[in-house]
DNA sequence: GAGTGGTCTAGACCACCCT
DNA sequence: GGGTGGTCTAGACCACTCT
């Protein structure tokens, strides 16, 4: 029992230390669905057996999942996959706040659903290939019941079969992913830069043409690092603002 | 020595973790400037053994600042004191990115430097008292030699003293406040709005009245969260984006 | 070769949560 | 009371860096 050296139970490439390959056993089953979210996972010890690994060392993945957002880990509980609630996704990737610092809850007013061929500028940011379909949705997004964002996302078809029948889609679009599809929503890349509105932003946003709007124009991935989804966003900054943390 | 129980050499709280303990006693040696920026530290066993700890809890500490950034972890070599050195700054903090993606390294082209008597804005933004001074930097940055940037920086005096008198301002700001006056930058809060160019910001950046711009509003903190400075920026994003990471 | 941080193990006690 | 994660310790070997 004194001798760890070689380990049993992993492919033991050598290179990498063993806690990154418990990890790396550990995302994959979330990714794959194995562990489905919200779901109870086996303790640390039960966990280190299975892998052939020290308490110590499947703590550590655990532990490094956990900072990630992959996993929750309560005290006298267990460790728990990540379950998006509806309102945790509300405000998660959203970073606008209203002149007090207080985030803002946006509803969604109205929305159109469709799916087409991707066009060429799709199918870049996506990652399709020729001939493939994508999910259009359009909405204009309420802040006391007056509209202040208006955007379009476009999703790959090929994984949200049926998406576009929805009668009603829901206010929080990526909860709705991880339930019904299982793909969680990780991460994301968002560009920045102000525009003033056209003719069309400004009938759907209810202000004059010139008015200057901030353009989102954001791709988010899934927890393999696949492309989920290309969203652009045209906001009506009427005492509020994007928020950055800055580190 | 096999009973841990009450530890030796910590005020012994009872309530926080000991590696939590250790960490904000390190901590207050680098905001405090026992610790200078570059110094190597002691390692992990000697600093154990002073704090009265194991190795194991001194290490948690160290890896607990290091992951914030304010150590930096070297193998075979030991642990440093985060330096900041000027390239590091033109980028971290700043998050314009041209349309390839690759960040924009900044220039300085002009700056004005005053002292004054502070405004109520900036003493409430400062948290300075009636009748403290604080030092305004209005410059202009530009990229291939164009003007891009026009930002004011309001700084407390007190803080920096005869900062005013420098004969020309550093390209990089945060680091020579490091280096001359031990203060380090350690995190910021910045708020974005879409405004459209008045004569000012037209005038110097050479842009029409009316042209959509990005306002920047940002007040940083140093290591014990004290503001030290208030900045606004008005950039001119032409082939270029602001880049946000969404986690 | 000496010294450092990086990894890994084994085992202990504590705080918390459930039933 | 029994199970969980959270903290803490003690000691080992490895990989890297410098001289």
């Amino acid at each position: 029992m004194s001798t760890p050296r070689t380990q049993a139970g992993l492919a033991s490439v050598g290179s990498r230390p063993l806690y990154a390959q418990v990890r790396e056993q550990l995302r994959q089953r979330i990714s794959t669905g194995a562990w489905r979210p919200g779901q109870l996972i086996p303790n640390e010890f039960d966990l280190a057996r299975e892998m052939g690994v020290s308490q110590g060392t499947a703590r550590k993945a655990l532990d490094s999942l956990a900072a990630d957002g992959l996993l929750v880990r309560r005290q006298g509980r267990g460790t728990f996959v990540v379950e998006h609630t509806p309102s945790d996704m509300l405000f998660r990737f959203f970073n606008l706040f209203d002149t007090d610092g207080k985030p803002i809850g946006p509803d969604s007013k109205s929305a159109h659903v469709v799916q087409a061929k991707a066009t060429a500028d799709e199918r870049r940011k996506l990652g399709l290939g020729m001939n493939e379909n994508v999910i259009r949705i359009s909405r204009v997004r309420t802040r006391e019941d007056r509209p202040f964002v208006v955007e379009t996302l476009i999703l790959p078809a090929s994984r949200f079969a049926r998406l576009e029948k929805l009668e009603s889609l829901p206010n929080t679009l990526y909860d709705h992913l991880q339930k019904h599809f299982g793909i969680t929503v990780a991460r994301g890349d968002e560009r920045i830069v102000p525009v003033v509105a056209g003719r069309r932003q400004a009938k759907a946003l209810d202000v004059d043409e010139g008015t200057p709007l901030l353009k989102l124009d954001r791709l988010m991935y899934d927890l393999d690092g696949n492309v989920i989804e290309w969203r652009v966003s045209y906001c009506h900054l009427d005492k509020a603002y994007y928020g950055v943390s800055l580190r």
